[in-house]
DNA sequence: GTTCTAGAAC
DNA sequence: GTTCTAGAAC
């Protein structure tokens, strides 16, 4: 629990003011009980203020509320208030109220509609009376105009609770909070929604190139919507042809080229698969009136062998032609060059284009495109099923999924994206973390998929490769208007950086078998990993060493590239373009003047005595000239040539050791002399200052020149990167792997302790100033923070 | 790296 | 009106 027992100074004076929880929830989202369940167990006085029962048991006003809310607050009492809240407008009152009297929080139930619905339906008698078939209708309308609360409203906390456990953890944290206690202010458990310190990615994403995905901007009205998980009322089928909803797995072949055989389309079936596990409900406007349905999807195995366990496969969905209303000619043209040219470089390899829909309209008309380029039917087909179930539903196994993700690579939305978050369980979404915050249009990101993933263990999936298609739809914000020429040119590119991503796993297995085989270490591969290199071995290693020669090739032939160039490279295939474009960057960046001060005072130290307070053969120590700490030192290197981390290799660890050392004495030293202090030393990844320098730098922050979002960032993002963990890589790996990606700088503002996020930089050094939360356990191992003796000796064995 | 400043956000 | 961010210049 987030308590903070030792909390005192403002926020304490705060809490003492009282407050008032504001809960934001659809009927049936469980606002009444929770308030209940916290009154049940907490020692404070609440008071709950509900709108239904207001007027001697029945329905009142807003400004009986108002006044009852007031009346405790000024008595001294804690309020909740239990009505809907959806609105900012409802709340916003209460909020002035609250602010004026106490502190504000929020707490969001933000369950699943149908969870809501179905409680609705059951009640009997419940205050807000709202039972029975009106229950969808209602909540559904309510939900569509949610607007998630913000700390720019005025809270100072905001909860968000997504399922019941985390309900349950809510209640616990107020219901345990004693009169002393006060919470710590930010945004918690929130996952998926947008929130105004995600404004500053938003611009620099406008910035960089135009479009700003529009999947994105409709992330961000997802509030406004129910997430695809939440629409309930579905119509009828609109096509006859799965009305049975046992239909049989209908496979589109087009005409195989050299054989002439015909199309191929399955629709009996032996193995009928019951219920409706495939259908998929479309994020829609007029949600609760305008539902769009979907078929019945039911797959079934096919009996003979078509569906070869053997070749690597990449089953994708049609990019941008759905919400993004991409057309459909235009795209299918496209996807068939597109697979042309793939298959012109790879062989032994199988593509499959996936829609849910016996009457896909881009089903149709890539098979018959597809057919007249005469494309092998064996290497690339269309398949009409869920494209998380294709082998367990469908029989037909796919190594590499696309999905037709949004620039934030975050669940939700709908379709695919949803669909594939999913079944993917929390492990995609974790996995996608570490590689990148955000996709820009055009471009695609591989993900390895964790084996803990249902989607690895039951269908096989080793990869999702998130991709970004043009948006056409201008109902969504930033669409391209009728601008084909640059959506098609986008679209070409998401299937190119795509097929390329795939091509890439395909290489990186290869590599891996090579190795493997060499090196014998077939043995602590586990069973699935040896199928897979199993099946990969069997592909035509002609014609994948040629494109791995052709993707090299290419690289060397761009030379520099611009930013956005680079980017897609960098998200298909970070470690190794990585360093290629680092080391590139190292011998041509040009330092400007003013970076040039480190390295004066390193290759001449004794003409700069005022500034530093040691000079060692190898290293030299200073005090950093605007310090973003209380205690924040620089140990500069004295090699000529060393401007940065990119430039270090193997050779250099013994400096390394050399400089972590000294800045490790320079920390206990402070130590001895403030206890409460915690360091941390480590390396920018770009840093701005030539000559190499290591930051020992205290963790509080606590600096009048700590001013903006990139110096937050570079200290607390993985854009730091910890000494002890560059020199364990340096000596295993002979090598540093940078996160230079400047993303990592523009992310929201969290605690770097209880991770809470905050609107702007002096919001967050007001919290952090009060946070008594631990340090997180990533930083309390191998040596990464610097404490004083006693608080280590707590933190080891804790 | 900082400072300055326009303009966005509040 | 003030606060805050972020781009340009150095």
């Amino acid at each position: 629990m987030d308590v903070d027992p030792q909390t005192t100074t403002k926020e304490q004076a705060e809490e003492k003011k009282g407050i008032m929880v504001i809960l934001v929830g659809a009927p049936g989202s469980g606002k009444s009980t929770f308030c209940q369940d916290v009154m049940k167990i907490s020692s404070r006085p609440w008071v709950r203020v509900c709108q239904d029962t207001i007027g001697n048991g029945k329905a009142g006003t807003k400004v009986q509320c108002l006044a009852n809310a007031a009346t405790a607050l000024k008595e001294g009492k804690d309020v909740f208030i239990d009505r809907c809240n959806l609105e900012r407008e409802q709340r916003a009152d209460f909020l002035k109220l609250g602010c004026s009297l106490g502190n504000v929080h929020a707490v969001v139930l933000d369950l699943p509609a149908k969870l809501c619905i179905s409680r609705c339906a059951k009640r009997t008698g419940h205050e807000g009376n709202l039972q029975g078939g009106k229950a969808a209708m209602v909540v559904n309308r309510m939900l569509q105009k949610k607007e998630l609360p913000k700390l720019t409203e005025g809270f100072s906390r905001i909860t968000y609770c997504q399922n019941e456990n985390e309900v349950q953890a809510a209640v616990n944290t107020y219901g345990s909070l004693s009169l002393l206690d006060s919470l710590p202010s930010g945004v918690f458990g929130q996952k998926n929604s947008e929130s105004k310190v995600q404004l500053g990615i938003m611009k620099f994403l406008k910035k960089v190139d135009g479009p700003c995905s529009a999947a994105n901007i409709s992330q961000v009205s997802v509030g406004n919507k129910l997430h695809n998980e939440n629409n309930i009322a579905l119509h009828g089928p609109e096509s006859g042809v799965a009305s049975s909803g046992n239909a049989g797995a209908e496979v589109k072949d087009f005409e195989h080229a050299p054989s002439g055989n015909v199309v191929n389309e399955v629709t009996d079936c032996e193995h009928t698969l019951s219920g409706n596990s495939g259908n998929e409900v479309k994020d829609c406007d007029n949600v609760g009136e305008k539902v769009k349905d979907s078929e019945d999807i039911v797959m079934v195995p096919r009996e003979d062998t078509c569906f070869s366990d053997d070749v690597p496969t990449l089953a994708f969905p049609s990019i941008s032609t759905a919400d993004f209303k991409f057309s459909i000619e235009k795209a299918s043209d496209i996807i068939v060059d597109q697979v042309q040219l793939f298959l012109q470089k790879y062989h032994n390899v199988r593509l499959v284009l996936v829609d849910l829909s016996h009457s896909s309209k881009i089903l149709s008309l890539v098979s018959s495109k597809a057919s007249q380029k005469k494309i092998d039917t064996s290497k690339f087909f269309t398949f009409v099923g869920d494209i998380t179930r294709l082998y367990s539903q469908g029989g037909l196994h796919c190594n590499v999924i696309a999905n037709a993700a949004n620039w934030r690579l975050k669940p939700g939305g709908g379709g695919v994206n949803a669909a594939i978050y999913s079944a993917a369980g929390e492990a995609l979404e974790t996995a996608t973390k570490v590689r990148a915050g955000s996709l820009m249009p055009g471009k695609a990101l591989v993900v390895p998929l964790p084996k803990t993933s249902p989607l690895f263990s039951t269908e096989g999936i080793t990869h999702v490769i998130h991709v970004l298609g043009p948006n056409m739809n201008p109902m969504r914000p930033n669409c391209l208007g009728n601008d084909y020429t640059k959506g098609c040119r986008v679209l070409r590119e998401a299937y190119s950086s795509l097929f390329e991503g795939f091509g890439s796993i395909l290489a990186d297995q290869n590599k891996l078998i090579h190795e493997s085989n060499q090196e014998q270490v077939l043995e602590t591969k586990d069973q699935s990993e040896l199928n897979l290199m199993k099946q990969f071995s069997l592909t035509d290693q002609k014609g994948k060493r040629e494109c791995v020669n052709e993707i090299e090739m290419s690289k060397k032939c761009k030379g520099p590239r611009k930013e956005s160039e680079s980017d897609n490279t960098e998200l298909l295939n970070r470690d190794d373009d990585r360093s290629t474009k680092k080391r590139d960057e190292s011998m041509s960046k040009a330092w400007g003047a003013w970076a040039q001060a480190l390295y004066n005072i390193a290759m001449h130290p004794d003409k700069h005595k005022n500034d530093v307070i040691e000079i060692l053969d190898d290293v030299v120590v200073l005090h950093d000239l605007y310090p973003k700490a209380e205690k924040h030192l620089l140990v500069v290197a004295r090699a000529a040539g060393l401007d940065q981390l990119a430039d270090v290799r193997p050779e250099h660890l013994h400096l390394l050791r050399s400089m972590h050392n000294v800045g490790l004495k320079w920390a206990e030293k402070f130590l001895t002399e403030n206890e409460s202090l915690v360091f941390r030393l480590g390396y920018h990844s770009a840093p701005s200052m030539r000559q190499l320098h290591l930051h020992v730098i205290s963790q509080d922050f606590d600096s009048k020149h700590l001013k903006n979002k990139k110096h937050w960032h570079s200290f607390t993002s993985p854009f730091f990167l910890d000494s002890v963990d560059v020199m364990e890589e340096l000596s295993k790996q002979g090598k540093v792997t940078l996160n230079n990606d400047e993303r990592y700088l523009t992310k929201e503002l969290r605690c770097h302790k209880c991770r809470s996020a905050h609107p702007n930089i002096p919001r967050l050094k007001t919290h952090i100033s009060n946070c008594q939360s631990p340090f997180p356990a990533a930083l309390l191992q191998n040596g990464r923070l610097v404490l004083p003796p006693n608080k280590l000796s707590a933190s080891k064995s804790s």
